[in-house]
DNA sequence: CGGCAATTTGAACATTTTCAATACGGGTGG
DNA sequence: CCACCCGTATTGAAAATGTTCAAATTGCCG
């Protein structure tokens, strides 16, 4: 946990950069962390954010499968992590180094005061696209369970969101990382379990129990 | 094309109330397009940037496998499409209306111009965000070709940043989507062919040619 | 009402996961 | 400096899951 002092060393990096260009001071002091640590946990209230200096940051995410977190994305140098600490209330990813890594925190306040006046337009575009992220789930593929559940997951989300909106079949299949074929036949085996009602053009939830536990590996 | 006047209709748009707010006009003009209609397409030079304001907009981008191209994610109202031309010079994905849908475009220079200030905190973090979501690869999963073609491709990727570093073959693992063993298969098949070397932990590219026609269905 | 395209279904085939057992490799303590 | 240990990576074989290809069905739209 050393505090460094905000000199030369920042000159290389865009934070102490456009700090600099704006008068202020950069907001983030240094820390040096080793390998395997962790910055933050996935659900922990996101209270701080960083910014990778120099190393490796890996994000992982638990997955209702298989039980264990997977590694979905990773940071590098010249990276920011955590920055969902901005829209949301807690972390969407546990960040841990992959190497010993010279990462740069700041509490979220002081970054919201960084930022600037919240209506600024590259603030909002800001937000807008972390808030964008926020709802992308991590890429899901093959080892997130089979299919059916995929599918199960994918109409809770909907009915919750956007909701109404059906894209074409096939390309919700795409979205879920399937074909067309198996996409209908999961849709098929949940309309046998008395999850859902599927028209060829038509979607409705008939018992979210059900669906629920098809989604769910339980 | 229906240039409509930044009027009320605007008064419920992040864009417009960042305009509002900060004494600009919103730079975007309003356009209705119809279901299926193409913003952009991917590889095109990136020349102007959207907005969603009320409808669907599905992102496509083509997969050296398989052919076709895949959605791999979609954006509704409220959301931005085609940032990443303020960081790139191509866009990253075609962009399709899943519905009759209400866009807002505006030019990158023009949008560039509505961000006020490049090194001002909020741009560099905006940017620096942008550039993190480029680099990323869409999801891929299972239809993106068989695992070794996916680790073929993923070795190509890290030989031309990072490179180096290898995180714990587990964790790699996790980021294509695989369990451990798929993946060690797929480094002993990509072994057999002679594209690399590997031993328990380092790895080595022996023939890039190999390994090129290893990562492409062709 | 007819035609077209998307979806569904079926069966064979390919890939991946699983589970279990083995082999490494690095780190530790002697 | 070497032997031992432990966790990670590899390998094998069987089972589950997904893909492919082809054909039949359905719904939409003109």
């Amino acid at each position: 946990m050393t505090q460094s002092p905000r000199g030369p060393e920042c000159s290389g990096c865009p934070c102490g950069l456009a700090a600099l260009a704006s008068g202020s001071s950069c907001p983030f002091g240094a820390v040096a962390r080793d390998k395997g640590d962790v910055l933050f946990r996935e659900g922990d209230l996101a209270e701080r954010v960083w910014f990778v200096r120099r190393g490796t940051v890996m994000l992982e995410r638990f997955t209702s499968a298989s039980g264990g977190a997977r590694v979905h994305a990773v940071r590098r140098t010249g990276s920011f992590v955590g920055l969902e600490a901005l829209v949301r209330r807690g972390y969407l990813d546990t960040a841990r180094t992959a190497e010993p890594t010279l990462v740069c925190g700041a509490s979220k306040a002081v970054v919201d005061h960084w930022l600037g006046d919240r209506h600024t337009p590259a603030r909002v575009a800001l937000e807008q696209v972390l808030l964008t992220e926020a709802v992308e789930q991590p890429r899901s593929g093959g080892p997130d369970g089979p299919a059916p559940r995929r599918v199960a997951r994918w109409i809770l989300k909907e009915s919750l969101e956007g909701e109404g909106l059906l894209l074409p079949r096939r390309h919700v299949a795409s979205l879920l990382n399937m074909v067309p074929e198996t996409f209908s036949r999961a849709l098929a085996q949940l309309v046998e379990r008395g999850a859902i009602e599927a028209s060829r053009t038509r979607l409705h939830i008939k018992d979210i129990q059900a669906l629920r536990a098809a989604a769910d590996p339980l």
